[in-house]
RNA sequence: CGGGGAUUAGCGCAACUGGUAGCGCGCACGGUUCGGGAUCGUGAGGCUGCAGGUUCAAAUCCUGUAUCCCCGACCA
């Protein structure tokens, strides 16, 4: 390709909302252009990386034994409902009308349509497992798209869907996937962490995903030395015991003329913070009301939380609600006693973390305003309807796999995940097979993800420097860039052409040396070759590795052969 | 959805207390240059996001609205 001819060009400045490197360099190395927020143009350039992208996983996901398919873009909506999917995804999803008022949305993910494929083949324990994927492009509406390529509302995704007997099955798969996703990583230069993460609006189980160490990341994981790893949402950590030795006292209330943080209840009663006892009320789609209980020295993970109580959404009660439905006060809030005061029509539950049960004698609010409660405990005082893990992991908790070593977060980006789904969708939508005594079985599923477009920003987030990209050469949009001057280059160019070399020729004449210099930096293309009068005088051309400073003068003879040495 | 900022030429930005729009890059043409974003000259390119209002007069003030960006909420 001749850079005169190539569509889209670079350009010296870009707007400075794009703050996050990938994005900057993107945008003004002429790979991508916006249309709207999150919506993305791939140039020739870009698209070029993204299908370098897109075959390096095709290759590996089929050694998974995955077969590519496509299925539509237009999902018709009782297919989500019938999962009931629609309300998981919510406002994310982008609805569409037909001429007949027919609902559609626009595929967000696939599951649903994949299950409803297989169960028209009417499969028998015979054919499975099956394991199908494809490339296409995904919608979500995404209340605000960030770091250009890294959060978008419309992207290209690798989507697999697997289908077994049962859970074990599904683990050799699981695994294959895996395995492929650390070998694709691998390919596109990234160093991956594995990490246990939360199923969110997929569903299921078990998951994991494969995440890239990155200050842009908008994800937080847990890691430990030990090998742990787990993203925020997910991590649990050793819950170490206070005070159990001590006998349970007598429960008194006392006046408590404070402010309504912790600090205050630690000031005023002169006792640790993980004594106090921490209440936190939620209000869910539902609109039950949700009073989270937790150790004082934690933080709720609202995640887990919403796990463990089977809700979508979760917001904070306001003030009045916890005045007038739950008849307390801001700040004296106590599991003590306050079911007898709600009104019955709410529908309120009580969730302990099981750090309450790591402490004994706590002290918090009564319900009343300035009145405490000293030597609250569980069982004897208070009951929860659910208990369990609802506690955020910390910089410096204990490991809960090691159960010796400090947690460390780490910020990241999600490059893929390989979800264990179960019988989500196959529960809802019938998704059965037939066994091999006749009778019906549920399908159990499986689905991994790879987004495209956010590979290739993650692969320029890792490797760029001041001058631009630096692409691995697996990546690269060319293999060679050739800047010609002083009028030369064009032999040489054809020269490259009949040799299969993948090269963009600079033949611009109008363009200062320093230009294409800049250019070639910019574009991050792996091996520059540089033709002139004066790499002529040295005695050929001059080669250079974007990825290196220094350039040596090699001869043609010799050049092709080096080339194709340095990709093979 | 809450808070903040923005919208003027293809891109990046100016235009004070209202007087009818300019700079740089890029683009086109012509010269001189030619190994790290050269330089000189000439030129093309704008219903100032949109809709109302105030005014003799609006890019500028007011109201509404749309879009974009950032922080948070949400999402993976």
């Amino acid at each position: 390709m001749k850079y005169s001819q190539l569509f889209g060009k670079t350009s010296k400045t870009v707007s400075k909302d794009a703050t996050v490197a990938s994005h900057r360099l993107l945008l003004q190395a002429g790979f991508i252009r916006q249309l709207a927020a999150g919506r993305y143009t791939l140039l020739p350039l870009g698209l070029k990386v993204c299908k370098k992208i897109e075959n390096i996983i095709r290759e590996e996901v089929e050694k998974t034994g995955a077969q590519e398919l496509i299925v539509p873009t237009l999902h018709p909506i009782e297919l989500w409902q019938q999962a009931n999917r629609d309300k998981k995804f919510g406002a994310a999803m982008m609805m569409v009308n037909d001429r007949n008022q027919a609902q559609f949305t626009l595929g967000a993910t696939a599951e649903v349509i994949m299950l409803d494929l297989v169960k028209q083949f009417a499969p028998s324990y015979k054919d499975l497992p099956i394991n199908i994927y494809q490339f296409s492009q995904k919608f979500r509406d995404e209340a605000r798209p960030s770091g250009g390529l890294l959060r978008t509302r419309e992207f290209v995704m690798k989507d697999g869907y697997s289908f077994h007997t049962n859970e074990a099955d599904l683990k050799e798969t699981y695994q294959k996937y895996w395995d492929a996703y650390l070998n694709i990583a691998q390919k596109l230069d990234l160093k991956i962490i594995v990490v246990e993460s939360d199923n969110g609006a997929i569903g299921g189980a078990v998951s994991h995903e494969f995440m890239v160490e990155s200050e842009v990341g908008e994800d937080t994981i847990a890691t430990c030395t030990c090998g742990y790893a787990a993203n925020l949402e997910k991590a649990s950590f050793v819950k170490n015991s206070i005070n159990l030795d001590e006998a349970e006292k007598e429960l008194s209330e006392v006046e408590a003329v404070r402010g309504t943080t912790m600090e205050d209840g630690v000031k005023l009663h002169n006792l640790p913070l993980n004594l106090q006892i921490k209440d936190v009320v939620y209000v869910d789609e539902k609109g039950r009301f949700i009073l989270a209980i937790i150790r004082g020295d934690f933080m709720v993970n609202e995640t887990k939380l919403k796990n463990l109580v089977l809700s979508n959404e979760l917001r904070h009660a306001t003030e009045e609600e916890i005045i007038n439905i739950l008849h307390s006060v801001p700040g004296f809030i106590s599991p003590v006693g306050i079911r007898q005061n709600i009104d019955p029509k709410s529908e309120f539950i009580i969730v302990a973390d099981d750090s309450l049960r790591t402490v004994k004698n706590c002290y918090g609010g009564s319900n009343k305003k300035n009145i405490d409660l000293l030597n609250v405990n569980i069982d004897r005082d208070y009951k929860a309807d659910l208990e369990g893990d609802i506690a955020a992991a910390c910089e410096g908790d204990i490991c809960p796999q090691c159960k010796s070593q400090k947690l460390h977060l780490i910020k990241a980006v999600e490059f893929g995940n390989i979800f264990n789904i179960g019988y989500a969708y196959s529960d809802p939508m019938n998704g059965n097979y037939t066994d091999k005594d006749g009778s019906l079985k549920k399908l159990y599923m499986g689905s991994y993800g790879i987004g495209i477009g956010r590979a290739m920003a993650i692969d320029v987030e890792v490797h760029h420097d001041d001058t631009g990209i630096v692409w691995p050469k697996s990546l690269a949009p060319y293999q060679v860039h050739l800047i010609g001057l002083d009028g030369m280059g064009e032999d040489f160019y054809q020269e490259l052409l009949l040799k299969n070399i993948d090269v963009l020729f600079d033949d611009r004449d109008s363009v200062s040396a320093g230009a294409k210099f800049a250019d070639a930096d910019l574009i991050g293309i792996p091996i520059r070759l540089v033709i002139s009068k004066r790499s002529q005088e040295k005695g050929g051309i001059e080669y250079k590795l974007r990825s290196q400073k220094e350039s040596e003068i090699i001869d043609k003879k010799n050049l092709i052969s080096k080339i194709t040495n340095y990709f093979n």
